[in-house]
DNA sequence: CGGATTTGACCCGCGC
DNA sequence: GCGCGGGTCAAATCCG
């Protein structure tokens, strides 16, 4: 069941005081010293191998955020590497806990030893090329029959060929400690169904990326055995920028708090919002500052989280969980 | 009025 | 083959 989750990235943003512990307390995978980074660490050896990238191509996490398969990676546009990341987030506080699981190459025991660090910065998201389940395009006859011309476009997205399955868009899911279930990431996102989760009584949003063209759809939903965590899944890549107009005009207080530091931008265009941006917590800084208690100060241990569709978290990093059932 | 959301129906893959 | 569950569509509705 857990064909998909590749990558899993828990976050758990601790903002104590406000707005401007976001930027300070953007701790990636940081130095915290909580308990799920030293889960997170566990999970980066053995059983992690049938959890590894597919591709190489992605080989960092912004990569896939971004589609790119140049030099955009995160440690890149931090100007960090695997092993120094902790130097970019050397402001991240104690209490600012954020988890990042990733079953990705990063976790997949290469060379991430016990620092969550650089687990970030090495994370891959999930590339699979030719997976089962594509639904997400299919055919529809119903539609076809009632129009065929103009409507084509839409077709062709999810009409590839009846054989040919669809590829399977990389993705990557992020569990964010949040009162609200759609976090502000930057990007325009249109809501186009809403399920019922089995198992959960939260149902599951879906969403798709307003930009022409853009292939990115995302899902949120609750943990339903916590339910302040919001689950959100990335799928695809954006091939575009961030709007500019954005609420708060955030991608410029991200590049200014951000990457103002040590970031040595490396070659080709890197948009190192979109890293940011895909860190829900961090964005909603610029956006949900309104909100109370927006964020709460403890993270359900991730081993108690179920992830959507792919049962426990256990199940997918054994490794991580020496010995518990659900 | 146009864009976004809601929501029930539909499609599809998978397991039994 | 059938039922289930997940994902998507699109008409209806909402909202600024």
């Amino acid at each position: 069941m857990a064909e998909e989750y590749r990558d899993l990235y828990y976050h758990q943003p601790l903002y104590n005081d406000r707005h401007d512990s976001a930027t300070n307390g953007f701790t990636f995978s940081g130095s915290s010293s909580s308990a799920y980074t030293q889960n997170a660490s566990l999970t980066a050896d053995s059983s992690f191998h049938n959890l590894q990238m597919l591709d190489p191509s992605y080989t960092r996490f912004t990569e896939f955020l971004h589609g790119s398969n140049d030099n955009n990676t995160l440690s890149g546009a931090f100007g960090i590497s695997r092993t120094s990341s902790s130097e970019a987030f050397s402001r991240v506080k104690d209490e600012q806990k954020s988890v990042v699981v990733g079953t990705g190459d990063f976790v997949g025991g290469n060379e991430t030893p016990a620092t969550p660090n650089s687990s970030i910065s090495s994370s891959s998201a999930e590339v699979v090329g030719n997976e089962d389940s594509s639904k997400n395009q299919k055919e529809n006859p119903m539609k076809e029959a009632m129009e065929d011309g103009e409507d084509s476009s839409k077709k062709e997205t999810k009409t590839k060929k009846k054989g040919e399955k669809k590829q399977k868009q990389p993705r990557f899911a992020f569990m964010t400690k949040s009162e609200v279930d759609h976090l502000e990431d930057g990007y325009r996102w249109r809501k186009y169904g809403q399920k019922a989760v089995k198992n959960s009584p939260y149902p599951r949003s879906y969403y798709r990326c307003t930009t022409q063209k853009c292939p990115v759809k995302k899902r949120v939903e609750r943990s339903f055995q916590d339910p302040s965590i919001v689950i959100t899944t990335y799928e695809g890549q954006h091939n575009h920028h961030v709007p500019a107009t954005l609420r708060g005009n955030v991608a410029g207080m991200l590049s200014h708090s951000m990457l103002t530091p040590s970031l040595s931008l490396q070659d080709g265009p890197i948009f190192p919002q979109d890293l940011l941006l895909q860190i829900p917590h961090i964005y909603n800084y610029g956006t949900a500052g309104s909100t109370s208690n927006f964020y709460q100060q403890t993270l359900t241990p991730f081993e108690q989280l179920q992830l959507p569709d792919y049962g426990l978290l256990q199940d997918i990093i054994p490794s991580a969980f020496p010995k518990q059932e659900t």
